[in-house]
DNA sequence: GGCTTTGTAAATCGTC
DNA sequence: GACGATTTACAAAGCC
Protein backbone atom coordinates (compact mmCIF):
# COMPACT_ATOMS: atom_id res chain seq x y z
CA UNK A 1 0.00 0.00 0.00
CA UNK A 2 1.03 3.27 -1.01
CA UNK A 3 1.51 6.28 1.44
CA UNK A 4 0.13 9.93 0.23
CA UNK A 5 2.67 12.77 0.52
CA UNK A 6 0.94 14.59 2.88
CA UNK A 7 0.23 11.39 5.59
CA UNK A 8 4.48 11.65 5.29
CA UNK A 9 4.93 15.10 6.22
CA UNK A 10 1.75 14.46 8.79
CA UNK A 11 3.68 11.71 10.41
CA UNK A 12 6.57 13.77 10.17
CA UNK A 13 5.03 16.34 11.75
CA UNK A 14 3.57 14.22 14.23
CA UNK A 15 6.23 12.50 15.01
CA UNK A 16 8.58 15.38 15.35
CA UNK A 17 5.88 17.03 17.82
CA UNK A 18 5.67 13.94 19.75
CA UNK A 19 9.72 14.07 20.34
CA UNK A 20 9.71 17.73 21.07
CA UNK A 21 7.39 16.96 23.41
CA UNK A 22 9.25 13.93 25.13
CA UNK A 23 11.87 16.07 25.22
CA UNK A 24 10.29 18.74 27.06
CA UNK A 25 9.21 16.97 29.65
CA UNK A 26 12.52 15.11 30.42
CA UNK A 27 14.23 18.68 30.27
CA UNK A 28 11.52 19.75 32.80
CA UNK A 29 12.04 17.50 35.20
CA UNK A 30 15.56 17.47 35.47
CA UNK A 31 15.68 21.14 35.61
CA UNK A 32 13.14 20.81 38.94
CA UNK A 33 15.49 17.28 40.24
CA UNK A 34 18.88 19.61 39.56
CA UNK A 35 16.96 22.60 41.52
CA UNK A 36 15.18 19.95 44.07
CA UNK A 37 19.46 18.52 44.62
CA UNK A 38 20.65 22.29 45.18
CA UNK A 39 17.96 22.49 48.06
CA UNK A 40 18.96 19.09 49.73
CA UNK A 41 22.54 20.29 49.70
CA UNK A 42 21.43 23.58 50.98
CA UNK A 43 19.96 21.66 54.18
CA UNK A 44 22.87 19.23 54.63
CA UNK A 45 25.02 22.47 54.77
CA UNK A 46 22.87 24.10 57.31
CA UNK A 47 22.75 20.60 59.17
CA UNK A 48 26.83 20.44 58.90
CA UNK A 49 27.34 24.34 59.98
CA UNK A 50 24.99 23.45 63.00
CA UNK A 51 27.15 20.89 63.70
CA UNK A 52 30.23 22.95 63.39
CA UNK A 53 28.95 25.30 66.04
CA UNK A 54 28.33 22.32 68.47
CA UNK A 55 24.83 21.62 67.72
CA UNK A 56 23.62 17.57 67.86
CA UNK A 57 22.61 16.81 64.48
CA UNK A 58 20.24 14.22 65.39
CA UNK A 59 18.72 15.94 68.34
CA UNK A 60 17.72 18.84 65.75
CA UNK A 61 16.59 15.89 63.29
CA UNK A 62 14.04 14.78 65.92
CA UNK A 63 13.43 18.56 66.68
CA UNK A 64 12.20 18.91 63.26
CA UNK A 65 10.40 15.96 62.68
CA UNK A 66 8.44 16.69 65.92
CA UNK A 67 7.57 20.38 64.38
CA UNK A 68 6.39 18.37 61.39
CA UNK A 69 4.23 15.92 63.60
CA UNK A 70 2.65 18.62 65.16
CA UNK A 71 1.39 20.64 62.36
CA UNK A 72 0.48 17.58 60.56
CA UNK A 73 -1.53 17.07 63.38
CA UNK A 74 -3.04 20.30 63.90
CA UNK A 75 -4.08 19.46 60.62
CA UNK A 76 -6.02 15.96 61.08
CA UNK A 77 -8.00 18.05 64.07
CA UNK A 78 -9.12 19.97 61.60
CA UNK A 79 -10.12 17.12 59.44
CA UNK A 80 -11.59 15.59 61.93
CA UNK A 81 -13.71 18.41 63.36
CA UNK A 82 -15.04 18.77 59.93
CA UNK A 83 -15.94 15.33 60.21
CA UNK A 84 -17.85 15.97 63.04
CA UNK A 85 -19.51 19.15 62.18
CA UNK A 86 -20.60 17.24 58.86
CA UNK A 87 -21.90 14.83 60.68
CA UNK A 88 -23.86 16.96 62.90
CA UNK A 89 -24.94 18.84 59.83
CA UNK A 90 -23.08 22.10 60.65
CA UNK A 91 -21.41 22.24 57.41
CA UNK B 1 27.79 30.25 95.69
CA UNK B 2 26.71 33.50 95.08
CA UNK B 3 26.34 34.44 91.53
CA UNK B 4 27.22 37.67 90.46
CA UNK B 5 24.84 40.49 88.43
CA UNK B 6 27.26 40.77 85.38
CA UNK B 7 27.48 36.71 85.45
CA UNK B 8 23.58 36.73 85.44
CA UNK B 9 23.02 39.15 82.48
CA UNK B 10 25.75 36.88 81.07
CA UNK B 11 23.74 33.55 81.26
CA UNK B 12 20.94 35.48 79.73
CA UNK B 13 22.51 37.10 76.98
CA UNK B 14 24.20 33.43 76.49
CA UNK B 15 20.34 31.72 76.85
CA UNK B 16 19.09 33.79 75.01
CA UNK B 17 21.51 34.10 72.70
CA UNK B 18 21.67 29.90 72.14
CA UNK B 19 18.17 30.23 71.87
CA UNK B 20 17.84 32.33 69.00
CA UNK B 21 20.64 30.47 66.76
CA UNK B 22 18.38 27.50 67.45
CA UNK B 23 15.64 28.88 66.55
CA UNK B 24 17.29 30.54 63.30
CA UNK B 25 18.86 26.76 62.44
CA UNK B 26 15.06 25.20 62.94
CA UNK B 27 13.45 27.81 60.51
CA UNK B 28 16.24 28.00 57.91
CA UNK B 29 15.54 24.08 57.29
CA UNK B 30 12.15 24.45 57.82
CA UNK B 31 12.11 27.28 55.20
CA UNK B 32 14.50 24.60 52.69
CA UNK B 33 12.35 21.70 53.08
CA UNK B 34 9.67 23.54 52.30
CA UNK B 35 10.93 24.41 49.25
CA UNK B 36 12.27 21.06 48.87
CA UNK B 37 8.61 20.03 48.72
CA UNK B 38 7.26 22.59 46.49
CA UNK B 39 9.84 21.28 43.77
CA UNK B 40 8.63 17.76 44.71
CA UNK B 41 5.05 18.72 44.31
CA UNK B 42 6.04 20.26 40.75
CA UNK B 43 8.28 17.28 39.97
CA UNK B 44 4.74 15.12 40.56
CA UNK B 45 2.39 17.84 38.57
CA UNK B 46 4.98 17.29 35.42
CA UNK B 47 4.61 13.76 35.43
CA UNK B 48 1.06 14.40 36.00
CA UNK B 49 0.25 16.11 33.05
CA UNK B 50 2.57 13.63 31.10
CA UNK B 51 0.24 11.09 32.15
CA UNK B 52 -2.57 13.24 30.94
CA UNK B 53 -0.88 13.73 27.69
CA UNK B 54 -1.12 9.73 27.59
CA UNK B 55 2.68 9.22 28.20
CA UNK B 56 3.52 5.94 30.82
CA UNK B 57 5.22 7.70 33.94
CA UNK B 58 7.13 4.60 34.91
CA UNK B 59 8.75 4.90 31.74
CA UNK B 60 9.49 8.16 31.68
CA UNK B 61 11.01 7.66 35.19
CA UNK B 62 13.33 4.98 33.75
CA UNK B 63 14.48 7.46 30.99
CA UNK B 64 14.91 9.67 33.84
CA UNK B 65 16.80 7.40 35.98
CA UNK B 66 18.83 6.22 33.16
CA UNK B 67 20.06 9.48 31.27
CA UNK B 68 21.02 10.30 35.50
CA UNK B 69 23.17 6.93 35.00
CA UNK B 70 24.67 8.13 31.60
CA UNK B 71 25.56 11.44 33.21
CA UNK B 72 27.16 9.78 36.09
CA UNK B 73 29.30 7.42 33.92
CA UNK B 74 30.37 10.40 32.03
CA UNK B 75 31.42 12.19 34.93
CA UNK B 76 33.38 8.90 35.90
CA UNK B 77 34.95 9.12 32.59
CA UNK B 78 35.84 12.27 33.43
CA UNK B 79 37.72 11.77 36.75
CA UNK B 80 39.39 9.14 35.04
CA UNK B 81 40.66 10.59 32.19
CA UNK B 82 42.34 13.39 34.67
CA UNK B 83 43.61 10.79 36.85
CA UNK B 84 45.70 9.41 33.86
CA UNK B 85 46.22 13.17 32.75
CA UNK B 86 47.46 14.02 36.11
CA UNK B 87 49.53 10.83 36.27
CA UNK B 88 51.31 11.85 32.97
CA UNK B 89 51.93 15.60 34.47
CA UNK B 90 49.86 16.93 31.89
CA UNK B 91 47.40 18.91 34.20
CA UNK C 1 44.78 -30.68 38.24
CA UNK C 2 43.11 -33.83 39.23
CA UNK C 3 39.82 -34.11 42.03
CA UNK C 4 40.02 -35.87 44.04
CA UNK C 5 37.10 -38.49 45.32
CA UNK C 6 36.51 -37.19 48.47
CA UNK C 7 36.09 -33.62 47.49
CA UNK C 8 33.76 -34.53 44.81
CA UNK C 9 31.81 -35.77 47.53
CA UNK C 10 32.28 -32.40 49.92
CA UNK C 11 31.77 -30.49 46.90
CA UNK C 12 28.33 -32.59 46.76
CA UNK C 13 27.56 -32.32 50.27
CA UNK C 14 27.94 -28.53 50.04
CA UNK C 15 26.22 -28.35 47.29
CA UNK C 16 23.27 -29.68 48.49
CA UNK C 17 23.92 -28.64 51.74
CA UNK C 18 23.62 -24.79 50.20
CA UNK C 19 20.58 -25.76 48.12
CA UNK C 20 19.26 -27.05 51.05
CA UNK C 21 19.43 -24.02 53.15
CA UNK C 22 18.34 -21.79 50.42
CA UNK C 23 15.34 -23.73 50.01
CA UNK C 24 14.42 -23.69 53.78
CA UNK C 25 15.14 -19.81 53.79
CA UNK C 26 12.75 -19.44 50.57
CA UNK C 27 9.80 -21.67 52.20
CA UNK C 28 10.19 -19.74 55.87
CA UNK C 29 9.57 -16.98 54.11
CA UNK C 30 7.03 -17.79 52.35
CA UNK C 31 5.18 -19.31 55.12
CA UNK C 32 5.53 -16.16 57.16
CA UNK C 33 4.16 -14.27 54.13
CA UNK C 34 1.28 -16.51 54.20
CA UNK C 35 0.47 -15.87 58.12
CA UNK C 36 0.85 -12.29 57.41
CA UNK C 37 -1.80 -12.37 54.22
CA UNK C 38 -4.44 -14.20 56.73
CA UNK C 39 -4.08 -11.73 59.41
CA UNK C 40 -4.05 -9.02 56.38
CA UNK C 41 -7.71 -11.01 55.34
CA UNK C 42 -8.61 -11.10 58.79
CA UNK C 43 -8.40 -7.02 59.61
CA UNK C 44 -9.92 -6.27 56.02
CA UNK C 45 -13.27 -8.95 57.67
CA UNK C 46 -13.01 -7.12 60.93
CA UNK C 47 -13.82 -3.74 58.83
CA UNK C 48 -15.76 -5.60 56.84
CA UNK C 49 -18.25 -6.90 59.88
CA UNK C 50 -18.12 -3.41 61.21
CA UNK C 51 -19.64 -1.99 58.33
CA UNK C 52 -22.09 -4.31 57.96
CA UNK C 53 -23.41 -2.99 61.60
CA UNK C 54 -23.36 0.86 60.37
CA UNK C 55 -20.07 1.97 61.66
CA UNK C 56 -18.44 4.24 59.42
CA UNK C 57 -14.80 2.66 58.15
CA UNK C 58 -13.05 5.79 57.54
CA UNK C 59 -14.10 7.21 60.97
CA UNK C 60 -12.58 3.98 62.36
CA UNK C 61 -9.41 4.12 60.15
CA UNK C 62 -9.07 7.45 61.29
CA UNK C 63 -9.75 5.91 65.06
CA UNK C 64 -6.59 3.36 64.93
CA UNK C 65 -4.63 5.97 63.10
CA UNK C 66 -4.47 8.53 65.76
CA UNK C 67 -4.28 5.87 68.97
CA UNK C 68 -1.09 4.55 66.88
CA UNK C 69 0.12 7.94 66.61
CA UNK C 70 -0.87 9.03 70.19
CA UNK C 71 1.46 5.82 70.83
CA UNK C 72 4.13 6.15 68.91
CA UNK C 73 4.56 10.32 70.23
CA UNK C 74 4.33 8.77 73.59
CA UNK C 75 7.72 6.54 72.58
CA UNK C 76 9.22 9.55 71.03
CA UNK C 77 8.78 11.52 73.93
CA UNK C 78 10.63 8.74 75.60
CA UNK C 79 13.43 9.41 73.12
CA UNK C 80 13.99 12.85 74.09
CA UNK C 81 13.71 12.05 77.43
CA UNK C 82 16.46 9.41 77.17
CA UNK C 83 18.33 11.69 74.74
CA UNK C 84 18.40 14.95 78.00
CA UNK C 85 19.36 12.64 80.39
CA UNK C 86 22.21 11.48 78.08
CA UNK C 87 23.29 15.02 78.04
CA UNK C 88 23.25 15.84 80.81
CA UNK C 89 25.39 12.96 81.97
CA UNK C 90 22.16 11.25 83.92
CA UNK C 91 22.29 7.69 81.87
CA UNK D 1 -39.80 17.89 76.09
CA UNK D 2 -39.18 15.12 79.14
CA UNK D 3 -37.86 12.23 79.00
CA UNK D 4 -39.18 8.75 80.74
CA UNK D 5 -37.07 6.82 83.51
CA UNK D 6 -37.09 4.16 81.22
CA UNK D 7 -36.00 5.73 77.93
CA UNK D 8 -32.90 7.44 80.32
CA UNK D 9 -32.40 3.76 81.42
CA UNK D 10 -32.55 2.76 77.71
CA UNK D 11 -30.32 5.50 76.36
CA UNK D 12 -27.64 5.32 78.84
CA UNK D 13 -27.41 0.99 78.09
CA UNK D 14 -27.11 1.47 74.09
CA UNK D 15 -24.83 4.36 74.97
CA UNK D 16 -23.26 1.66 76.86
CA UNK D 17 -23.50 -1.18 74.24
CA UNK D 18 -22.21 0.95 71.16
CA UNK D 19 -19.26 2.36 73.13
CA UNK D 20 -18.16 -1.35 73.83
CA UNK D 21 -18.88 -2.58 70.72
CA UNK D 22 -16.49 0.00 69.37
CA UNK D 23 -14.24 -0.34 71.83
CA UNK D 24 -13.81 -4.33 70.98
CA UNK D 25 -13.59 -3.12 67.33
CA UNK D 26 -10.88 -1.16 67.89
CA UNK D 27 -9.14 -3.45 70.51
CA UNK D 28 -9.36 -6.51 67.65
CA UNK D 29 -7.79 -4.37 65.12
CA UNK D 30 -5.35 -3.58 66.93
CA UNK D 31 -4.86 -7.24 67.80
CA UNK D 32 -4.54 -7.92 64.65
CA UNK D 33 -2.04 -5.23 63.51
CA UNK D 34 0.30 -6.18 66.36
CA UNK D 35 -0.30 -9.71 65.28
CA UNK D 36 1.11 -8.65 61.53
CA UNK D 37 3.59 -6.56 62.85
CA UNK D 38 5.46 -9.51 65.07
CA UNK D 39 5.47 -11.20 61.29
CA UNK D 40 6.67 -8.59 59.36
CA UNK D 41 9.59 -8.68 61.85
CA UNK D 42 9.95 -11.64 61.43
CA UNK D 43 10.49 -12.04 57.86
CA UNK D 44 12.87 -9.02 58.09
CA UNK D 45 14.87 -11.35 60.80
CA UNK D 46 15.33 -14.51 58.49
CA UNK D 47 16.29 -11.57 55.74
CA UNK D 48 19.10 -10.71 58.00
CA UNK D 49 19.84 -14.00 59.00
CA UNK D 50 19.97 -15.28 55.67
CA UNK D 51 22.34 -11.89 55.16
CA UNK D 52 24.79 -13.14 57.98
CA UNK D 53 25.07 -16.51 56.12
CA UNK D 54 26.06 -14.83 52.96
CA UNK D 55 23.00 -14.06 51.04
CA UNK D 56 22.02 -11.70 48.91
CA UNK D 57 19.02 -10.24 50.06
CA UNK D 58 17.98 -8.36 47.28
CA UNK D 59 18.45 -11.66 44.93
CA UNK D 60 16.30 -13.24 48.01
CA UNK D 61 13.64 -11.04 47.57
CA UNK D 62 13.93 -11.50 43.45
CA UNK D 63 13.70 -15.33 44.23
CA UNK D 64 10.33 -14.51 46.12
CA UNK D 65 8.72 -12.55 44.06
CA UNK D 66 9.22 -14.41 41.04
CA UNK D 67 7.90 -17.32 42.80
CA UNK D 68 4.99 -15.89 44.26
CA UNK D 69 3.84 -14.92 40.01
CA UNK D 70 4.25 -18.38 39.01
CA UNK D 71 1.64 -18.59 41.69
CA UNK D 72 -0.24 -16.64 40.69
CA UNK D 73 0.05 -17.58 36.94
CA UNK D 74 -0.55 -20.71 37.80
CA UNK D 75 -3.76 -19.53 40.05
CA UNK D 76 -4.46 -18.01 36.40
CA UNK D 77 -4.16 -20.68 34.53
CA UNK D 78 -6.84 -23.07 36.59
CA UNK D 79 -9.65 -20.28 36.54
CA UNK D 80 -9.04 -20.45 32.41
CA UNK D 81 -9.48 -24.27 32.91
CA UNK D 82 -12.13 -24.15 34.75
CA UNK D 83 -13.43 -21.69 32.83
CA UNK D 84 -13.20 -24.05 29.93
CA UNK D 85 -14.40 -26.78 31.43
CA UNK D 86 -17.50 -24.97 32.75
CA UNK D 87 -18.09 -24.15 29.20
CA UNK D 88 -18.06 -27.44 28.43
CA UNK D 89 -20.28 -28.65 31.52
CA UNK D 90 -17.94 -30.51 32.73
CA UNK D 91 -17.97 -29.34 36.00
C1' DG E 1 -12.26 1.74 37.03
C1' DG E 2 -9.02 5.31 37.93
C1' DC E 3 -7.03 7.96 41.25
C1' DT E 4 -5.47 8.93 45.59
C1' DT E 5 -3.69 7.06 49.79
C1' DT E 6 -0.94 3.79 52.40
C1' DG E 7 2.56 0.28 52.94
C1' DT E 8 6.65 -1.86 51.30
C1' DA E 9 11.07 -2.09 48.76
C1' DA E 10 15.17 0.12 47.03
C1' DA E 11 18.60 3.54 47.05
C1' DT E 12 21.12 7.05 49.03
C1' DC E 13 23.75 9.17 52.54
C1' DG E 14 26.20 9.83 56.77
C1' DT E 15 28.64 7.35 60.33
C1' DC E 16 31.81 4.35 62.43
C1' DG F 1 33.40 -0.24 53.36
C1' DA F 2 29.69 -2.12 56.11
C1' DC F 3 26.07 -0.65 58.81
C1' DG F 4 22.00 1.91 60.18
C1' DA F 5 19.02 5.83 59.21
C1' DT F 6 16.70 8.65 55.95
C1' DT F 7 14.72 9.54 51.62
C1' DT F 8 12.71 8.13 47.35
C1' DA F 9 10.25 4.90 44.22
C1' DC F 10 7.16 1.23 43.51
C1' DA F 11 3.09 -1.51 44.48
C1' DA F 12 -1.21 -2.50 46.60
C1' DA F 13 -5.42 -1.20 48.68
C1' DG F 14 -9.36 1.59 49.36
C1' DC F 15 -12.49 5.13 48.00
C1' DC F 16 -15.26 7.68 44.86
Amino acid sequence: MATSAASVLDDQATHSFAKDQLKAIVERIERLEEEKKTISDDIKDVYGEAKGNGYDVKALRTIIRMRKQDANERAEQETILETYLQALGML
